[in-house]
DNA sequence: GATAAAAAAGGGGTATACTGATCGATAATA
DNA sequence: TATTATCGATCAGTATACCCCTTTTTTATC
């Protein structure tokens, strides 16, 4: 810790407005902000998953989709985006990594020559079912520091979150088996001005 | 809609062990893994963010890190990113964007030639100023849908969660915790000090 | 003072996530 | 039928986030 012990020469600019600034910062510090410490937890899901699942090359949002797969094959990959709410371009990247890993095969629908259904193969049957333990592992121990009545209550926050601001982002969730209620391609557009 | 009203043919491999593992996946559906909902609230902050301060290029992560920066002027990339709470890696790569854009400068330190301080540009205090409301607004919406009772335990809930957690990852906010190491199934290695 | 250990930064590589744009196929309409 | 609109997929580009490994500098040890 002697690093900062000595004392770095200062260097001018340091103005006096910062202190105003500093003050503003101080009112609502990053342990204070709820995107910052979604951010925090949401890392740390990640870790856990990684430190669980491990021996696999499996991510939490591959599983995800996987999961997705196996109570609904043959769908297209905009069908997947909507109900993972992730964007679909994303969808794409992560279809075409478990498919170079043989976990999904994709294929084009022979009715709707657009699109290109996508189904487990045996392979990504066998590593869904093989690292449930691990995955249900991960979601528990994220949660341990809570009793059970405030897990619920944080999983009731979370859901409530997330249907009141459905309809933010490219793709909106459906609170699946709904309607796929299409995403409307609400405006949203920002940046990009300039 | 009335495009998946014909039904695809078959193509066999729709093996009956499906069954166990759809009966699996719906006793744990996404809905109820926490993983998966901090994800998408995680991405509702996001969108929220840059939906309130999208006039401008800055993003949650940017903003947090120049937080960190303007209660801390002069500090080395590792401090932020032990304070932020991501990858020091990571921090090389925001800070870039920042020096590029004038909202930070960075200065070899003089008396440890390893490190490079950092701190905000005047630029970078105004913005950080102008955006401070945009900012808030994006906070107070994303948790809008909760009463203050909800919200004040979803936000304890966070907090928990996160210093339960904290030795996971590569920074673990503000450290000074001993090694741990725990399973390491990864080769995830965090910096002991011991 | 020379050498080993550790720390700071950076490069290379990968995955997630979203924007804008394009392109082919399908659906709707004139 | 021909035109138009829409839809599904994909590409390019950017930002976040992490891993491993190397280089340079500092600190600790002999």
């Amino acid at each position: 810790m002697a690093k900062t012990d000595r004392v770095e020469p200062a260097r001018g600019d340091t103005g006096e407005e910062q202190g105003s600034l500093r003050q503003l910062m101080e009112d609502l510090p990053l342990w204070k902000r709820p995107g910052y410490l979604i951010r925090r937890v949401h890392q740390l899901h990640y870790a856990l998953f990684f430190e669980e699942v491990g021996d696999s090359d499996i991510t939490p949002v591959q599983y995800g989709l996987m999961t997705i797969l196996s109570t609904n094959p043959d769908i297209d990959q905009i069908a997947i985006a909507t109900k993972l709410g992730i964007d679909r371009t994303n969808v794409a990247d992560v279809l075409r990594r478990l498919e170079r890993a043989g976990l999904v095969e994709r294929r084009q629908s022979e009715i709707d020559r657009r699109a290109k259904l996508v189904r487990l193969t045996r392979a990504g049957r066998e590593m869904l079912s093989r690292h449930y333990p691990d995955m249900t592992r991960a979601q528990t121990r994220l949660l341990a520091c809570l009793n059970s009545k405030q897990r619920e209550a944080f999983l009731d926050a979370l859901v409530t979150i997330i249907e009141a601001n459905n309809q933010f982002g490219r793709s909106s969730l459906t609170n699946e088996a709904g309607g796929t209620e299409t995403k409307s391609a609400r405006g949203r557009k920002k940046r990009s001005t300039e």
